[in-house]
Order: structure tokens, then C-alpha cells, then sequence
DNA sequence: CGGATTGTTGAGGATACTCAAGTTAGGTGG
DNA sequence: CCACCTAACTTGAGTATCCTCAACAATCCG
């Protein structure tokens, strides 16, 4: 399971950033690296919080199920991003799944030495609580969003937001570049997958999008913006 | 301004919990106590991030206004809570206001030195961002509960919390202690005043809790649990 | 070439919002 | 201490958004 993994690779993690070199090493050397094929789960909700991660290449959907059966998409992990982190969230068990949609590579270590590298490199404490502070400023976002704004405008900040963290510029437009379904945008907005195709079908009319099976590509992120914001109506 | 500050005042608040004492005292020297009257701000959102607090004593509702003018509850301090730590979120200004709802007492420290701070107490370093966390998982736990659940669950689960985090057991019920609106309720749920108001008229009338102006006493928590839960239906 | 997963679209209906009066409670000043 | 004024709350009627149910079409995969 153990490869060696080469110091540049994670220095563009955030969590890494404006770390010694030497501590840097000695990080590395604590952690182990996996593989995980698409569709495999580098952990789900409920299990025990074993590793903490940080995911180098690939993409992964972070989902949690409520008691009654109903998913919610808590967020995508993008590549250097930290994830798995239970322990600062005070917790024993895993509170949601991490599961790979595309093939993906983590970095991973042991949970037990969480306490210890943030005591040895604070430079390490303030980043990660950087990190989980912009989850928490960017879950406040949504729960405004899903608070004061009807669906369509919901449906137009998660693509936006896709686009933002996880686009590819094409020609043409900006593209989703991993697969993503109806069903992952509705559970992202708390609506229904035939709210969300409605809506994509009408934008795709107004060339604001094109889409396809688990594609997406945004044609006109400004004039998503201004739907975004409340400003143009989107149902004409 | 600057008032003495007497330790067990707040070795209550988790994120001072485990502490030498020493470190505790110097810490202590460098904040400044103030009062804060109801109804005033501590801090304004887009306000510069001057300072950062400890809430001692009285009861704050931090709100975020839309650019559209709507207003959301984010969520209310307790005495003991670590609040405007907008360095921790990468952030120059509150992205919140913090308004206090009765007579309130907060411990400031100069913002600067929240990084110093955290770098010379590892311990105060773990403790934040296992604050930070919890707020964290709340914010998800609301984000599921606006995406999945029905306006009367979602009610029935913020006064729930209400009670469970400023409730004072009283003959009869739990007492939410402080002024709230349903005005507040609604900003904390997103829906309406009229909404709520209807919600908590027809618990009046089943006897699950007793109304009043800006007063809420709940006569009985397991049964607004199983409303809560979906698993009885409130409107009979 | 099936089978399955994903996406589309229509019709009908329920939840919760908007608009619109009214009522009650609390604080303030005479 | 009472009258007034405002803020908070209540309640009704009509309606819009969006969900549910349902059937079908398209795409991918083995």
C-alpha cells in the first residue's frame, strides 16, 4: 500500500502550504498512499475514523443519508483538498461517505497523530483551521441560498460553484469535467431530479448550458450569474 | 474598558478548557471585558475583524443579510462561545452581525493576535478548531434539515435546539430563556413569520408548547422530538 | 442486442408563500 | 395610572412554486 509520494505533488494542498521543507518530509513519510477506482468509497458514514486524507488526484462525492433514506451531496473534494478530518470535528466515526467518481489517489494517515503534527507545526493548526473554516463560510453560503432562494436560482449557484472549483476551460465554455448526474445536482440543491432536469432543459433553450448524460458544460456563466442573483428570471 | 478578570469566569468555555492556568492568566491579561446592552451590535457585518470574543454572559443572534435585503439567523451564542473569529475563515471583515438579545458581557482580544495566540498554546489551537467543527456539523446538520424535511419538522428541530442549548427547565417545561420572535424562528428555519406562527399556534392548541410574545416555553419535548423525526404528523 | 441507468416531459395536487386585515401585548408619556 | 402607540402576533383567502406520480425516451455497457 506504502509509495513513496514526492514532495511536489502536495505542496500545491493548501493545508501544506508555507511548510519546511524538512517538516514537510517528515509528514510525507508518515502518510500512505491508495488508489480508489471510481465508484469505490474511501470511507462511508458511520464507520470508524481511522485516517485522515488528503486527496491528490481525481475527484470524490462526499454524501450523507438522512434516517429516513434521503442523500444530500455535502460537498465535491478536489484535488489537495483535506477530507476525512474527524477527529477536529470531535467525532469518533466517519459523519458522512467519501465516495470516488472518478478514478482517484489519496494521501492518508493514521488519525491518531492528527493531535500530534498539529502540535509540532502550527503552521500545520492554522491551515487546516483555514480549511474547515472555508467549509463553514461556504456552508453558510448554501444554507443562505437554500434559506432565501427559489430552485432555479439554487440550481444556478451549484453549478456555478462546479464550474468555479472544478471546471476546465473549453472552447465553447466552461466543462464539468467529471460526471455528474441530475440526481448529484438536486441532492446538492434539496430538490427533485425532475426539478433540476426542468430546468437544465429550459437553459439548454436559452444556450445557457449544454447537457448530456452525466455532462455538463456551461456555456454563459454571466448571464447564469444574473439568474444566480435574482436579477434575469430564467423562466421567460 | 478594560476590566480585571477572574479565572473561573472562563475556565466554562470549552475553548479555554485544558489550559495550564499560566497560560490561562497571560491570556486573560491581554483581553478586554465590555457590556453590551440589548439590542446592540458587538460587531456589524462588512465591519472590519478587529477583535475576536468570548461570550461570558447574556445571549447574541449573529445574522447575515442577503444582497437582497432578506435576513437569516446563523445562529445564537451561548455564554462560554468563541465568536467573530473571521481570521480563523481567511476573512479582514465580520461576515455577520452578533447582536445581543438581552444584557451581554464579552471578553475582545485584538485580532493580531489570534495567530500568536494559537501558535504559543497548541492546546487553544485544538480546542478553536474543534469549535470551529462543531459549528461545522451543525451547519450541516441544518443544511440536511432544509434540504430533506418539511417547514413544521424544520421548526420543530430549531426550537429543539433552542431549548437544548438556552433551555432552563421550569415546572411544566423547558423555557427558552431569552427573547426570541417568531420573527427570529422563521430567519432560523427559512419561511415566513406567518408560517411559523401557524405552526406554533397549532402546537398550542395539542399542548406541545405555550406561546406568548417573544416567549416560548416547551411543555413537551418528546413528542415535538417525534414531529421533529417525521414520525407523527403534527397537522392533524 | 438487451438491460439498466439516466434523463425528459406532462398532469395534478399539496405545501407554504403572498397579500390583507385584524388582535394582543408592552412600553411610554401625559 | 391610564391612554396611546408601536411591535409582535394571529388568522384568512388566494395563489405560485415545486413535488409527486407516471410514462416514455435516450444513452451506456456488457
Amino acid at each position: 500500500m506504502s509509495a513513496p509520494v514526492s514532495r511536489h505533488v502536495v505542496q500545491s494542498a493548501p493545508v501544506f502550504e508555507k511548510l519546511a521543507d524538512a517538516d514537510l518530509d517528515e509528514i510525507l513519510g508518515l502518510a500512505t498512499s491508495r488508489r480508489y477506482p471510481a465508484g469505490e468509497a474511501v470511507f462511508r458514514q458511520g464507520q470508524d475514523a481511522a485516517q485522515f486524507y488528503v486527496l491528490l488526484h481525481g475527484r470524490l462525492r462526499v454524501t450523507q443519508v438522512t434516517p429516513d433514506g434521503q442523500q444530500i451531496v455535502v460537498r465535491m473534494v478536489n484535488p489537495g483538498d483535506l477530507f476525512g478530518i474527524a477527529r477536529a470535528l470531535r467525532r469518533v466515526d466517519y459523519p458522512a461517505t467519501a465516495m470516488a467518481v472518478t478514478d482517484s489517489v489519496a494521501l492518508g494517515w493514521p488519525m491518531a497523530q492528527w493531535e500530534g503534527l498539529i502540535g509540532r507545526c502550527p503552521g500545520l493548526a492554522v491551515n487546516a483551521m483555514q480549511t474547515i473554516g472555508s467549509r463553514l463560510q461556504e456552508a453558510h453560503t448554501r444554507l443562505r441560498e437554500m434559506a432565501t432562494e427559489e430552485v432555479e436560482r439554487r440550481v444556478a449557484h451549484a453549478v456555478l460553484r462546479l464550474a468555479q472549483q472544478s471546471g476546465k476551460k473549453e472552447e465553447g465554455g466552461i466543462r464539468i469535467d467529471f460526471p455528474v448526474s441530475r440526481q448529484d445536482i438536486a441532492e446538492m440543491t434539496g430538490t427533485t431530479l425532475h426539478t433540476v432536469s426542468r430546468i437544465l432543459s429550459a437553459w439548454e433553450s436559452a444556450q445557457l448550458v449544454e447537457g448530456g448524460r452525466q455532462k455538463l458544460l456551461v456555456r454563459n456563466p454571466h448571464r447564469l450569474l444574473l439568474i444566480a442573483d435574482g436579477i434575469e428570471p430564467g423562466h421567460l
